[in-house]
RNA sequence: GCCGCGUUCGUCUAGUUGGCCCAGGACGUAAGAUUUUCAUUCUUAAAAUCGCGGGUUCGAAUCCCGCACGCGGUACCA
């Protein structure tokens, strides 16, 4: 039975590669029959942020990312929050210790800062390991009963994983092969922290053993540390899960992996929710407040850095857990598009039932204090869709079913209308007046009698009708607008036109 | 610095067993068609000497070696 866990820190808002990694999760775990978990991983205090763990709950739900066990439903497992599981990773870094695997070190961060600025100012770099370890305070360095002292005193410690002098550490990775890297270099990582909790390294590799973790997905970051989680897995004793580190997300312009320092400054959200910082007050824009549909973001995330192996991009969720496969994600790091993102964004909105655009349409008619006829807004949806990416974007582009212009647009107006404008605009009234309001009569009547019949430019008349009734020179067929208007609204907006704008092209 | 991972059109990528690839698709861009306008839609085009240099082979984007560049890691952060 496979199962995968989404394990993000609730330090701030879950940023878009993260959300990817939970969706690959997702999709595996789903094709694979399996389950899907949410850990939250909050072994440092320091960098809790409330609200944090709300928000990456809210945000997954939003996308449809659902999970089968995690801290916001329960499950056979639990508790599935590492603060609330710290009684029990102590046992676990004692084990470790009394098979020799760990020791106890007494170095304030004080020392071990001043011992990393030494070495820089040589310019070499310091690690705590097999070569420097003796130099240390440290279990290995100091006497057995000075450590007994140390303790018993109640000096605060760490407890630091002993890596082997020299040994190949090799690892499988689903998706880039055989890893190897020699223990020699690896540094003696903090598992245990003087404060009595866990780092990430112990408690992950404790958790995902004791919640029967198979496949540990997450990204490219955590790469380098894969084999000290080896290394422990085989310390306890236990099987390890199988591995596939993800390419990184990589910011559209210049380089590095996008983060959540980059905020709006890229013109485009980097989180799916907005977000209100509760200590700097600051908000970060979301996709769904954007206007973006989930099933959108779902899709465009799934293709940042994987394929189906065929060149089918559109693709439901359903499809996406058929068609997903470990062995076609790619290596290689992806800059985030923010134009296909629109691109997939513009898609969704046509596959939307009109009934819903109208519905969207009708809130933000409400908005501007008009009641519009459900019919009417129907309509008026069903026509305009095709125009529209973004939801928030319909009432700019379809205000003028619902009032009636109350200025023109400067430039349109010295391009449009031309002398002589009022004239036709006012034979444009009398044809509505005495024509039956029908698409192929007035079709008739003014297009073919009056326009072409007369030998008139045909986009100058139009297009200066349209001015008078919308106010701009942008829109649907000019004819179906009008018929959707109505006769007696049109004629009104166009004796406004002629009242407002006379001669002025003159 | 050291360690690791990566490198195909501007971007995402196809290419997984070397020949069907003088490299295919999509986004974007440009041009054209349609329309009374804009958008949509449709058609077409430009766009990668497959990071560079060697090698293996009748044949390499695909295999091997070296180099360069990029990214990641190098915390009592995750």
């Amino acid at each position: 039975m496979v199962r995968v866990r989404f394990a993000p820190s609730p330090t701030g808002p879950l940023h878009i590669g993260g959300v990817r990694t939970a969706l690959y999760n997702y999709l595996f775990a789903r094709q694979q029959g399996g389950k899907m978990i949410l850990r939250i991983e909050d072994t440092d205090q320091t960098r809790f942020v409330p609200g944090a763990e709300q928000y990456i709950i809210e945000a997954l739900d939003w996308l449809g990312i659902q999970f089968d066990e995690g801290v916001h439903i329960g499950g056979p497992c639990g508790p599935y929050r590492q603060s609330d599981r710290k009684e029990l990773y102590r046992q676990y870094a004692d084990q470790l210790l009394q098979g020799g695997w760990a020791y106890y070190a007494f170095d304030t961060p004080e020392t071990l800062d001043a011992k990393r600025k030494e070495y820089e100012a040589e310019k070499k770099t310091f690690q705590y390991d097999c070569t420097t370890r003796q130099q240390m305070e440290n279990s290995l360095s100091l006497p057995a009963d000075e450590v007994q002292r140390r303790i018993a005193e109640g000096q605060p410690y760490v407890v630091r994983f002993r890596f082997p002098e020299n040994m190949d550490i090799k690892l499988h990775d689903l998706i880039r092969g055989d890893v190897t890297m020699n223990s020699r270099l690896l540094d003696d990582k903090v598992l245990f922290k003087s404060d009595g909790m866990p780092t990430y390294h112990l408690a992950n590799i404790v958790d995902d053993h004791l919640m029967e973790i198979t496949h540990v997905i997450r990204g490219e970051e955590w790469l380098p540390s894969a084999p000290l989680h080896v290394m422990l897995y085989e310390a306890f004793g236990w099987q390890a899960p199988q591995f596939a580190h993800l390419p990184l997300l990589l910011k559209p312009e210049g380089n590095g992996k996008l983060s959540k320092r980059d905020g709006d400054r890229l013109g485009f959200p980097v989180f799916p929710l907005e977000w209100h910082d509760p200590k700097s007050g600051e908000v970060s824009s979301g996709y769904r407040e954007q206007g973006y549909l989930p099933q959108a973001v779902v899709n465009m995330l799934a293709l940042l850095g994987w394929n189906p192996g065929d060149d089918r991009e559109m693709m439901t969720m359903e499809e996406l857990v058929k068609l997903f496969s470990i062995d076609h994600i790619s290596k290689s790091g992806a800059k985030f598009n923010v134009e296909k993102a629109r691109w997939f964004q513009h898609e969704y909105f046509q596959q939307l039932p009109d009934e819903q655009v109208a519905d969207m349409l009708e809130q933000q008619v409400r908005e501007h204090g008009i009641e519009a006829d459900p019919d009417y807004l129907l309509r008026v949806a069903a026509m305009m869709k095709e125009r529209i990416t973004f939801p928030g974007e319909l009432w700019d582009t379809c205000c003028y079913f619902f009032q009636a212009p109350t200025e023109y647009n400067e430039k349109d107006v010295a391009k449009r209308w031309q002398p002589g404008m009022t004239t036709h605009m006012a034979k444009v009234i009398e044809i509505l007046n005495t024509v039956p309001f029908e698409h192929n009569t007035l079709h008739q009547a003014l297009l073919e009698d009056y326009i072409k019949g007369n030998q008139f430019n045909t986009g100058a008349i139009m297009n200066s009708l349209r001015l008078a009734v919308v106010g701009r020179t942008v829109g649907p067929d000019m004819l179906t607008l009008v018929l959707m208007l109505g006769k007696e609204e049109t004629i009104r907006r166009i004796q406004r036109a002629i009242d407002t704008l006379g001669e002025i092209g003159n």
